[in-house]
RNA sequence: GGCGAUGUGGGCAAGUGGGUUAAGCCACCGCUCCUUCAAAGCGGUCAUCGCGGGUUCGAAUCCCGCCAUCGCCA
């Protein structure tokens, strides 16, 4: 039967011979950047589409730049997102590693030693003459000398010995960027081993992807041309190289590259986090940064966004993430926050909501099913977390502020007789439910010859504090009778 | 400077082996509903598809040139 190469099982079972491992490696220099939160994202989506291994790796050879404090926070954010990895490694336990690989390769003649003093701001002035490309002196250095050199202690860096004198192409195919290829030629001979010994970047994490059998290498854009380079390590190593993935980076809305200097904390993920963000909410937002799923579908579960991830969908251009001196949000975060907020299962809603309570130091009154109830009730007009500590504290606590623009409503003609009144008759009344408190308030409203929605609204400002909500008389139910009646006549 | 890439309304983003009124979402405005505010539904504003040529009956899609922007040169 045809039909059968469409079921699942099969998939996994082809899947198994290709099993994809992926990587996610941050350095430790500061916090978790929404790029490389959407980085980490779309790698770890294109591992559980495939099933198959994330690595989270810690690349903290650069000890300059490196702090504890920020390897914190990193994990701290990547905690938040909940995603989750299958390995973990960190690259400063590995350099024995990377070294040895190096000196494989200088062994071999693929690289050589470069005793060129490094003089400052040179490199600086060599880009207006032209790109560098090599020292042909230390290039051309012979073995034995090179060894000397060396055992007299003599400082050196190790280059990889681009091919020169008969160029060719590197060449590889980029899942998102297509067709990619660059002439040795206009490559320059990068280093392997810096003067003290510590492996670059392109070797530690090189020689750690090819220790790792990493098979997809997947990252931003701005690491597309230094892959010329590591096709070349990889090969030198006779290792064939992963498949290549680019995702095009994140900008600002003045159109560069997101920075911590130029555009403060809103490129940290602890900003949506702090803003009342749900995980979900974020990484909806940012997988649709770059990302299409091409079929109009916008709000996506976690499941959702695993099964239509592709590569495919990933587009070329770089994306703008919109915010502002005043909001340092994005409309569109917001608003995919606030639709998971609202429709998501209230069950997988109130541990956010208990953790948000309690670190405003509220302890909501009522049992496990009022709260519920609660919650439900009231998120419908809420975007994020944040607005059941503020906004909602009527809900969950006894002491919460007046909202100026609800006491217009408690302060029209005769309202807080009404209320009082009807505080009273609620009182007499041991029934309290939706329908019983309508008939009380409409029938007090009847009585006393008002309309109905001046008592309604009155009521609503009373018992929140807020000029807006849900309606009334389910308010009435989230705050309980008993309070009801306190608040009303206590007016 | 060299090399690598990108350019569809304010933002995101479909559509690129030619033919559509150039989708959809966010934001913005209005209407409906109504118990306030949302939500929802409906409607609207906003695009000579970076610019200029060319091929073609016909180009966002193909070709050439230019411009702008971004990235890398550990």
């Amino acid at each position: 039967m045809v039909g059968l190469l469409t079921l699942n099982p099969f998939f996994q079972f082809v899947h198994l011979n290709f099993m994809v491992r992926a990587r996610f490696a941050p350095s430790p220099t500061g916090y978790l950047h929404i790029g490389s939160a959407r980085t980490f994202i779309f790698n770890w989506l294109y591992v559980r589409h495939q099933q198959g291994t994330m690595v989270l790796r810690i690349d903290d050879t650069d000890v300059e730049r490196n702090t504890q404090a920020s390897l914190d926070s990193i994990m701290d954010g990547l905690n938040w997102l909940g995603l989750g990895w299958d390995e973990f490694y960190r690259q400063s336990e590995r350099l024995d590693l990377h070294r040895r690989l190096a000196y494989r390769l200088l062994d071999s003649g693929l690289a050589y030693r470069d005793f060129t003093p490094a003089v400052a701001g040179d490199a600086e002035e060599r880009l207006h003459e032209g790109p560098w490309l090599c020292n042909p002196e230390m290039r051309a250095l012979s073995k034995a000398e090179s060894e000397r050199r060396a055992d007299e202690g003599e400082p050196f860096v190790v280059r990889f010995r681009v091919p020169r004198e008969n160029p060719r192409e590197v060449a590889f195919q980029d899942a998102v960027y297509g067709p990619q290829s660059k002439s040795t030629a206009d490559i320059e001979d990068f280093a392997l081993l810096r003067s003290n010994g510590m492996p670059t970047y392109h070797m530690a994490s090189c020689a750690d992807d090819i220790d790792l059998q990493i098979t997809h290498v997947i990252r931003g854009q701005d690491h597309l041309t230094n892959t010329f380079k590591h096709i070349l390590i990889f090969e030198g190593a006779g290792i064939s190289p992963p498949q290549f993935t680019h995702l095009p980076l994140l900008i600002a809305p003045d159109g560069a590259k997101l920075s911590k200097r130029k555009h403060g904390p809103v490129v940290s993920v602890t900003t949506y986090r702090d803003a009342g963000f749900l995980p979900i909410g974020y990484i909806n937002f940012l997988c649709l940064l770059g990302w299409s799923p091409k079929d109009n579908r916008e709000q996506m579960s976690l499941r959702d966004l695993i099964t239509a991830f592709s590569f495919d969908g990933v587009n070329r251009s770089n994306a703008v993430v919109n915010f502002s001196e005043e909001d340092p949000v994005d409309p569109k975060a917001l608003w995919l926050n606030s639709q998971h907020l609202r429709t998501m299962p209230v069950a997988e809603l109130l541990p956010y909501v208990k953790q948000t309570l309690a670190a405003a130091g509220i302890a909501p009154y009522g049992d496990e099913a009022h709260f519920t109830f609660t919650v439900d009730t009231i998120r419908s007009r809420f975007s994020t977390l944040l607005e059941f500590s503020n906004r909602g504290l009527a809900y969950f606590s006894d002491k919460f502020p007046i909202d100026p623009a609800s006491l217009e409503k408690l302060n029209a003609p005769g309202a807080r007789e009404l209320l009082r009144e009807l505080g009273n008759r609620l009182a007499a009344n041991p029934e309290f439910t939706e329908g019983s408190v309508e008939a009380e308030l409409r029938g007090l409203a009847a009585e006393r010859g008002v309309k109905a929605g001046i008592l309604i609204n009155a009521s609503r400002a009373a018992l929140t504090g807020q000029p807006v909500g849900p309606s009334a008389f389910a308010v009435f139910l989230c705050i309980g009778r008993e309070r009801c009646i306190e608040r009303l006549k206590g007016v």
